[in-house]
DNA sequence: TAACCTTACGCTGGTCGTAAAAATA
DNA sequence: TATTTTTACGACCAGCGTAAGGTTA
């Protein structure tokens, strides 16, 4: 049975005449007509009775009517709840960000957005997050990447963010805790060091081997409140984001510019999603 | 939306392709995508998520499956129902008959017909049945008709049923009650007469007056059985259909053949009822 | 007459198929 | 390579409009 003939006959049963279900679908009298003559051919059943004041439904016709009626809200309730999705009256995103974008730069984003979108984030270092973008699990991601990165997925869209410059961490009482002007990695090639997550630690390697010396690496953590505690306490140095101090600002230590390359901030989800409104929204506020 | 089309995004997203759908709906791959991606666009939301392993559904998508197996379910019942309709194995027939039809007649059609089929039965005459007939208020109507009656409106279907002669109806020790060939109506001249419904006294006017006298009408019913009465007790002769003699068969009288022309009995419904099941089922058993 | 219905027929456009290219595992 | 997808384009037929005819109130 063709649904669209079936909302054809609702018109017709409801409006009382194949004319007046013609004039209502802004069609003519003989296109009415044509499809209840195939709607009743396939039926096997004669639904309306013709006369020259309209219409009357049969028995079979009265039935089918209660049916129809029931198509026809479905369609208006699938449509309705489509225009909710697309107006951001529902629909939910799942958001991953790595720890201190999650602190900074998700909190403000969010108090931007309609409260009818439901934002859900969790943690996860870039990879992640990446990983769980692609496999779907999350939506977005908002993801960090140093400059000889692989390239992401082309499944994957990739927006910049932000450029986030390293600082030094070093102790208050540290002979270069007053230096205004950006230091050399060089001049802590003798420090003991902090190194951070697997690919900040990589990053630092790569640093500290064009700067021409090997870190004395003694400790390993990517919580960057423990970092700091640590290098307050004057055990050792090490290299911050900037908005990992954004996000934890110790009195305790000094963070000095160092002239490295920064890292990048970014912004990751598939491409199918480029269109739907929540990840839409969501992207715009972060931006 | 497009009806047709969820039912099609259904088959993508219960068969998890678009080739899949394709192959379980008989089409190719693109017919199928240009629907979904027509279906999209009129959505406002993606709804698939495109991979090389085939489909995954958005949330938006999610959502409107619930709809598109919501109407795909009363698809299916609508179908089933008016598959029962052709079937006979739901629905109900209005048949109105008159009285000595409906004694006669209709109890053993309706025995041969299938239970599953309601037929409900009221008595009228025939003016009145077959105006019930053209209102719709019955569905057939079995009615009986004199020579000179008018034609029925085009709007009805008449198929004639039998032919029901006219017996003289005498006490029996009147003097014709023991003739075997038919009698002229001429010999009854003299008699008190019983004339029955108003169709009925007219008919009986318009065959004494051909047989060259004016009835002495003194009693006027149209209850058979009260009409037998009356003759038994030599009150008066009458002329009755055999059928109600078959459905009152009275020993205290004596039916005579008589020189008339018979009535016809008929059947009548809506020419637009020639397909629908319950009625054509009625009709066939009743023929 | 006016309103309803059909039937007949021409033309448009939706929609399906074919063919080729792109992307992923 | 095999399977998925998309895009482009051509052809067909469903279906709508126009026009004419029939029936009832």
């Amino acid at each position: 049975m063709d649904p669209r003939r079936l909302l054809i006959f609702r018109t017709v049963a409801r409006s009382g005449s194949l004319s007046a279900a013609a004039a209502e679908l802004g069609w003519t009298q003989p296109a009415v007509g044509q499809h209840m003559q195939r709607l009743e051919r396939e039926a096997g059943v004669p639904l309306l009775l013709r006369s020259a004041r309209g219409i009357t439904l049969t028995e079979a016709g009265t039935a089918l009517l209660v049916h129809a009626d029931a198509v026809a809200a479905r369609l208006a309730a699938a449509d309705a709840e489509l225009q909710d999705f697309a107006a951001l009256r529902t629909g939910s995103v799942q958001l991953v960000a790595f720890p201190s974008a999650a602190a900074v730069l998700v909190p403000p984003a969010l108090a931007k957005l309609t409260p009818a979108l439901d934002v859900r984030l969790t943690e996860a270092e870039p990879p992640e997050a990446v990983a769980q973008v692609l496999a779907g699990t999350a939506d977005v991601g908002i993801v960090f990447g140093y400059a000889d990165d692989p390239p992401l997925p082309t499944e994957l869209v990739c927006l910049p963010l932000a450029s986030d410059p390293l600082r030094a961490v070093v102790p208050l009482d540290h002979r270069l805790a007053r230096r205004r002007r950006p230091i050399d990695l060089a001049e802590l090639a003798d420090e003991r060091w902090i190194a951070g997550c697997p690919r900040c630690e990589a990053n630092l390697r790569r640093l500290t081997t064009a700067a021409g010396f090997m870190p004395d690496i003694r400790h390993r953590t990517d919580d960057y409140v423990v970092v700091q505690r640590l290098v307050a306490e004057s055990l050792a140095v090490t290299l911050l984001p900037q908005l990992a101090l954004t996000a934890a600002p110790a009195p305790t230590v000094r963070a000095v510019p160092v002239r490295t390359e920064p890292r990048s901030i970014a912004l990751v989800h598939r491409v199918e999603h480029a269109l739907t409104p929540g990840v839409q929204a969501l992207v715009a506020v972060l931006r």
